[in-house]
DNA sequence: CCGGTACTGATACGGGGTTGCAATAAGGCC
DNA sequence: GGCCTTATTGCAACCCCGTATCAGTACCGG
């Protein structure tokens, strides 16, 4: 799980897609792979290597965690995975072209936001400006406090 | 080393400042307490706790591990040391009132730049404007491509 | 249906950090 | 200055999140 390798990402709608994806890239359609793969569709959001060997909570066949890690690696190098660090926690992943958003981590009651991609432009353009770097969002989260823990804050500010 | 504390932050100036915020909180001065206290003085920028153990490789004297992640625990309780995450690695720590600022992580060639106060504001309004969200920069940093990078990417991304 | 090789599972290892607990030592009080 | 309370230390063991090694398995092209 590097930070940079950033292959092209490589979209895939359901599973035989993904089983194109897998066989054009040279690999092969294992019992563990599809698993990983089935887990992934079947999520919704992120998810954790865990949850993926667990099945997601037994909802499907679980699979040795050391498989799960390895061929969700591989399925990033192919491009068809992304993942994505919410926390100080473990990785989360997802299948790539879910398309591009922000995710915004609430610091004081941890809700995790999405900032749709024509929103995330606009910050992107203004850091942009601001410092010439192109901003990536999709790996590392925006921290902050969302909309009501931004306000209640400010009232127990007000107080102190 | 959690992430969502956030006590509030209590500059401190020097070494004396530091063990009169270490007395007012109610702990004691002791020599790795202190020993972690001169490591933040002594570097410049973020330091891992490894780091800080192995007294800035050798410049200081070394101090136990363990020691030293309970202190920088206990000194970002009471709001004298911030930490912050550049990478997948380990965190960073900091004396907190270094000024608020953004860290600007380049994923390819891993350059940290950072982010004055003045330009970070405009990007936190840019970003509260499209979200509600109240962003935070200084425990997570902003990921991207650094001017030069993305400059070279953007051409080899033509050539493709 | 056979062989080469991608892949698996078991096990061990690594970084990064935390916890339990007995021993130590700050520093307030007299 | 000495005592006593209790914060703090140091050691060792442990936990989470992965990675590496390696012998064995099974995919799939011929």
């Amino acid at each position: 799980m590097t930070v940079a390798p950033r292959h092209p990402a490589l979209p895939v709608g359901d599973l035989e897609d993904a089983a194109r994806a897998v066989r054009e890239a040279g690999g092969r359609l294992t019992a563990p792979r599809r698993a990983v793969l089935e887990a992934l569709f079947a999520a919704d959001g992120p998810v954790s290597a865990e949850q993926i060997a667990d099945g997601l909570g037994g909802r499907l066949p679980t699979t040795e965690a050391v498989s799960v890690y390895r061929n969700l690696d591989w399925l990033e190098d192919i491009g068809v995975v992304r993942h994505v660090h919410l926390g100080h926690g473990a990785g989360l992943y997802q299948l790539a072209g879910a398309g591009e958003h922000a995710y915004l981590v609430c610091e004081r009651c941890a809700g995790v936001t999405r900032l749709d991609a024509a929103r995330m432009r606009r910050v992107r353009t203004e850091i942009e400006k601001a410092s010439g770097f192109r901003a990536h969002f999709d790996h590392f989260p925006i921290h902050g406090l969302c909309p009501a823990c931004a306000t209640s804050t400010a009232r127990s500010g007000d107080a102190a």
